[in-house]
DNA sequence: GAGGCGGCTGATACACTGTAACACGGCTCC
DNA sequence: GGAGCCGTGTTACAGTGTATCAGCCGCCTC
């Protein structure tokens, strides 16, 4: 049931513009951009006059540094694994859920598992997510046609949409070019 | 977690035809769209070589008789409760694996619940799903504009799609014009 | 400062979702 | 008949998510 690729990209580029740092395949720590995203994130809530408590930035450190998909259960294992004392999985659903109001975090809903967002979108702006079968990568854009084309489709249907999710599973064009055979 | 709403409309008006026949609120036991699926899934079955098993046909006769998006134990659950022996989850699963498979019951990730679907269109067909908030109804509809936008979206970013997953939350044409006011 | 209040966290329990593995019966093919 | 496949039954278990209560801490008011 889990998708358990390796360790990957998908976390800041998006919005159409195309800065693939290494693909993909490329495994790097990202640790500046999980700083990146606490350091957003500190600001955002500080803004809107909320609490960016210890856990909540540790949650999204977790989150950021991983760069793919990751449940509930893997943040506080890991959380717990820091060193750190033993975090159980209802706090970790709980920052989830306040980092998601926030739109610091996205859900994947097709692996019941979350990714973090470096972008500066509300949280009702609606993404494309693109997993990779592959490598697990995912990587997060913004595509205003199918936007306006979904709204358009509603509007049409007399539906008043909420919130959408829009996500698509396939091959990532670095993983094609490998030849498709890496991975699982 | 669950969207326990009242039994509701959503199984065959789709594919933009605009033919809901009494809108959402509208409860109607759908005996005749309970049979019309389980009529064309044993054609489809026999056209293809497989089988239409009692169980397979249980499952599909009660997710078509709900209109709303059922969960497995859900689904185990009814079938147990009318009078015939108890159906384990595990079973319901294999069977909503192969009705999906057949598509002739689409998986609902943001639910993790199955609806019917009584349409022709062959598995790979991207669908949109509309879920209402208010009524727990769901509709399925073919949207052409948003699939070309997105398949172009998703060739500028060099991604191979193979299944996605559209699903809008919201509130339906019907509940909207009673006041939202109603359902939970 | 005492008390109240609200937000956050810890902890336990539990419900729901999904899969693995094995056994068994029916069927077809050799 | 025996082998093999498919579908199902059964048990067990892993994974996901929520409910609930209790404790802590900061803030506000009196």
């Amino acid at each position: 049931m889990r998708a358990d690729a390796q360790h990957d990209h998908g976390h800041d580029h998006a919005h159409s513009h195309d800065h693939r740092h290494d693909g993909p395949q490329g495994r790097h720590g990202c640790g500046q951009c999980a700083e990146g995203a606490t350091e957003r994130a500190e600001r955002l809530c500080h803004e809107r006059g909320l609490q960016f408590t210890p856990l909540r930035r540790d949650v999204l450190t977790v989150v950021a540094a991983e760069g793919r998909p990751l449940g509930a259960y893997d943040i506080a294992e890991r959380m717990s694994g820091q060193g750190g004392r033993r975090v159980a999985a209802v706090s970790v659903y709980r920052a989830l859920d306040f980092l998601t109001e926030q739109g610091l975090v996205h859900r994947i809903s097709s692996r019941n598992a979350f990714v973090s967002c470096g972008h500066d979108h509300g949280a009702g702006a609606s993404l494309v997510f693109l997993i990779c079968r592959q490598c697990g990568g995912i990587d997060e854009m913004t595509a205003p046609a199918v936007e306006s084309a979904l709204g358009a489709t509603l509007a049409q249907a007399g539906f008043t949409p909420t919130s959408r999710i829009l996500e698509v599973e396939g091959e990532c064009g670095a993983c094609r070019e490998r030849g498709g055979a890496v991975g699982r």
